[in-house]
DNA sequence: CAGTGTGAAGCGCTTCACAGCT
DNA sequence: AGCTGTGAAGCGCTTCACACTG
């Protein structure tokens, strides 16, 4: 077994990543005695040596002729991508989209936990949402420091989304996930993936042109 | 976000389209008499030569010494990529996301028109949801005919979304945006893009590893 | 044998750099 | 001079192919 950890520090493609996530998701429910990555590749849709150059990243967890060890592989690769215990997060903006978020169950399942919301909406702050009372924002950096959050979820509206960023990032939150359709400027040491639903339906506007 | 296109034609690239989405987002808030490709690339986070080998697919819009014209850019660009009129939609599955979908304002506010939700819980069939009758699965094909719906939105949970896709497309969908963690299997001719949720945050998580 | 791990080739997107236009 | 459009170079991800292993 090559060493692991010198590894772990290594730069990781954004793709590599990404396959790595679902990787999981299929292992999560293999419960044959080996997988080979003939298979994780079938089920994840795309080349078995994808599979296998993209765990390499982390080390060699296979037995040649034989395949991986699903029980052993997840609880490896959850360790290398940090999500082997809870990680608790933070969600601003309980519009339609941020309370769906915020008991959306594939976070819970998954190990998030979200641990409060904000909203500056005087109509919503002091109400209670799906279990959470909704707090202004100025109270994000007494939350964020009390529990220690790193992650952070930005479900308001596109104008609001920058200055909800600086404060998050002031309040120490390092991975921000941004719903708002705007790029989000950040200092390095800060990461920032943006999902834009509108996008995704817009790009599949363009395979329907005849 | 895993993506199984069927490269209907003029073979774009998937990052460019995905570019020229976020461009129109920035073209339609700049009321300037012209903008420049260094400008446009500011406001997405991209490199400049990239935002014009990017229009360049679609033809000549600029003028040199001068820049484009957001408006006459915006119109030509929209009529290329299939956006410049209405499109409809279907949403499957009301739970939390799907109700959060299907009055999303960055759906309405960009061409796209909610015409049914539907979902199999008897609790919900024939129910008002935010102003829409939640009808059961089958009144899919139905419903799809008569209004000539190309495009599909899933939220169910992971087990139903390739069943519903089977449907979907047997009903003539030809676009689907799903949300459910799997990866669908689709046939040539039918266009699937996937947002993970989770996945994302999940990626996020690698960043935090100390 | 069946299947992993990986150097090397392949391929496609990104960036450069500059001719050409206004 | 300022900026576009684009061939060509650069670069990084994907795929191949095969030595190696149990």
């Amino acid at each position: 077994m090559a060493d692991n950890r010198a590894r772990s520090r290594a730069q990781i493609p954004d793709p590599t990543l990404l396959r790595l996530c679902r990787y999981l998701r299929i292992l999560e429910r293999t419960d044959d005695g080996t997988i080979s990555s003939a298979e994780i590749a079938e089920a994840a849709g795309v080349n078995a040596a994808q599979v296998r150059k993209d765990l390499s990243f982390f080390g060699e967890f296979g037995q040649p002729g034989v395949g991986y060890h699903p029980k052993d592989l997840l609880a490896s690769l959850k360790l290398m991508m940090g999500l082997d215990e809870e990680l608790e997060v933070v969600v601003v903006g309980a519009g339609a989209l941020g309370s769906a978020l915020i008991n959306y169950p594939g976070f819970e399942n998954r190990g998030f936990r979200v641990v409060a919301v904000f909203d500056n909406n005087p109509a919503k702050v002091g109400h209670r949402l799906r279990g959470y009372e909704v707090m202004a924002f100025d109270r994000l950096g007494e939350i964020i420091a009390d529990h220690d959050v790193s992650l952070a979820i930005i479900s308001v509206p596109r104008v609001s989304a920058q200055e909800v960023a600086v404060a998050l990032i002031e309040a120490g939150i390092k991975g921000i996930l941004n719903f708002a359709p705007v790029n989000l400027k950040v200092p390095e040491g800060v990461v920032v993936r943006s999902v834009d639903l509108t996008l995704q339906l817009e790009t599949l506007a363009y395979y329907l042109r005849d």
